[in-house]
RNA sequence: GGGCCACUAGCUCAACUGGCAGAGCGUCGGACUUUUAAUCCGCUGGUUCAGGGUUCGAGUCCCUGGUGGCCCA
């Protein structure tokens, strides 16, 4: 089918579907008000009543009916073969119909685009998760939650720069090539440039580029980054995901704490209209201050058990064994009090826990305890059972840091694959000089779907990662090449 | 990577232990000037994910593969 029907280059309406409903609150039944109005948007919805047809009209806002007698609207034939997903503008009176349902009153209409692929059932729409995610144009008309944890997706990053701008924070972009892949924990992926003939990576984490930002003089900055970590997907992992990193100098970790709790409070008291909020049935509350425990405290509220770094790895080791929870050779005790606080006591949590002082061993970016040896003054916050940042303050000292680095390529040769490498030009950076600073990653993805009530990523995610579609028509070359001849 | 489950019309789903592949919505045609998933009449719609096997007969049972979901690592 070549000969379509042509289309205007450019439409203008004036009002929209919400903007309507607030406007006309309250109008009485069959009430008309002289009001001309142009919306635009698709068809949603039609029903013929022979000289009177009435359809709905979805935009960007949201649906308002369109009222269509034979009488007064122009070309009625054809606007009742209209198709269920049509794009079309229209122009009419703003009224509302006997049973009060506020209506446009369609006096001039035309089409914006047509549809030749037929739209999902409109009470049922699309239930298949794949379908819904690789085809997320067609599942945002029909699924009302996937539009409405988009919107709130948007609204919430818009008003996170808000508040870090008012409180005196820039924002910065960094590279998202990186010739050493740094700055967190977990596989990266690969890459080429062929003018230099350099193997980079996709960054991981943008945490080395600020802090190199702050020794550079900006002194609050952040950057709200996609990162890209090679690992499998679930329904909390996507591959890549957006992480805000901001960094304070002269702040330490329990100013970070402060800036989180506040921040998350502030984002659920203008998305949700209180910090008490549902959560997957769920009330969570995130009400100002959070609960502040150690990673040793919360293993013992979890199994009974006490343990600290002074526990003998053996020991260590016996307890994770009775609780199933994995281990290496290579793992120290710190590493093993992670993995027993991972896996036993972490999703015991529920309502906001900062999780404090964790082993300098899996924290090598972090800085000692002020006061306890082996400590870093790192903590994560604990949200619906699950890690929803990562923060401390950082630390300063290259030769230390150095060491630290030395340390994760040891891991790394131990069979660590996501052990950290040595970045030169980092610790260059350090020598320069790293004021005191306070730095925070937390997870934007996890946090949407946290304050939009959803249980995967690939509902915040607009276009989850999948596997390629066999597109039907397209060549399998595997197929081609090795496949038998047709006879 | 392992276990379990799913895949049937454009969409949502049926088809008892193997026995003529069906319904609703949508599309298309018709009736209807206040509908709200409108209603009524009629028509249309299929590589049952793919390939192989068992069988007189496979959507159903078996094998291999694909894609997805959930759980685990």
């Amino acid at each position: 089918m070549t000969d379509r029907a042509p289309v205007p280059y450019r439409f203008e309406p004036n009002a929209t579907a919400a903007g309507l409903k607030q406007a006309y609150d309250g109008l009485e039944a069959g009430v008309e008000t002289g009001d001309q109005v142009t919306v635009a948007g698709r068809l949603l919805l039609r029903r013929g009543q022979g000289k009177l047809v009435f359809g709905q009209l979805a935009d960007a806002t949201g649906r308002i009916q369109l009222f269509a007698p034979a009488d007064v609207t122009s070309r009625f034939e054809e606007f009742g073969k209209l198709s269920l997903g049509d794009w079309i503008g229209v122009t009419g009176e703003v009224m509302a119909t006997r049973k009060g349902e506020l209506s446009i009153k369609v006096l001039e209409w035309t089409v914006l685009a047509e549809t030749r692929r037929p739209f999902p059932d409109k009470w049922h729409g699309l239930t298949d998760p794949d379908t819904r995610y690789r085809q997320r144009y067609v599942d945002l008309w029909v699924t009302d939650e996937a539009r409405r944890a988009f919107l709130l997706r948007s609204r919430l990053v818009s008003l996170t720069r808000r508040w870090l701008e008012d409180r005196g924070f820039m924002e910065v972009e960094t590279p998202v090539f990186h010739p050493v892949p740094g700055g967190a924990l977990a596989k990266p992926f690969t890459t080429h440039h062929n003018a230099l003939d350099l193997d980079l990576y996709l960054r991981i984490a943008p945490e080395l580029y600020l802090k190199r930002l702050v020794v550079g003089g900006f002194d609050k900055v952040f950057e709200i980054a996609r990162v890209f970590r090679n690992e499998g997907i679930s329904p909390r992992h996507n591959p890549e995901f957006t992480m805000l990193e901001l960094y304070q100098a002269y702040a330490d970790w329990t100013d970070i704490m402060e800036l989180v709790e506040n921040l998350v409070a502030h984002l659920a008291t203008e998305l949700c209209g209180s910090t008490t909020i549902t959560y997957q049935g769920r009330e969570l509350d995130l009400s100002v201050p959070w609960r502040r425990a150690t990673l040793a405290e919360l293993i013992h509220e979890a199994i009974g058990v006490t343990v600290s770094l002074a526990t003998p790895v053996d020991e260590l080791r016996a307890l994770c064994d009775e609780h199933d929870v994995p281990w290496q050779d290579h793992y120290g005790p710190g590493k093993l009090i992670l993995e027993l606080y991972e896996k036993t006591a972490e999703a015991a949590q529920w309502n906001p826990v900062f999780a404090t002082e964790y082993p300098i061993e899996v924290s090598p970016l972090a800085r000692p305890h002020r006061e306890l040896p082996g400590m870093t003054e790192r903590f994560e916050a604990i949200v619906a059972g699950r890690e929803l940042c990562n923060a401390f303050s950082e630390l300063l000292d290259p030769d230390v840091q150095r060491e630290r680095f030395e340390d994760q390529v040891r891991q790394g040769q131990a069979g660590d694959d996501e052990a950290m490498a040595v970045d030169e030009d980092y610790l260059r950076a350090l020598d320069y000089g790293l004021p005191p600073t306070g730095g925070l990653g937390i997870g934007i993805d996890r946090l949407v779907m946290l304050l939009a009530d959803v249980g995967t990523i690939r509902d915040v995610v607009l276009f989850p990662t999948l596997r390629p579609e066999q597109v039907s028509g397209a060549v399998d070359e595997d197929e081609a090449v090795d496949g038998e001849p047709e006879p």
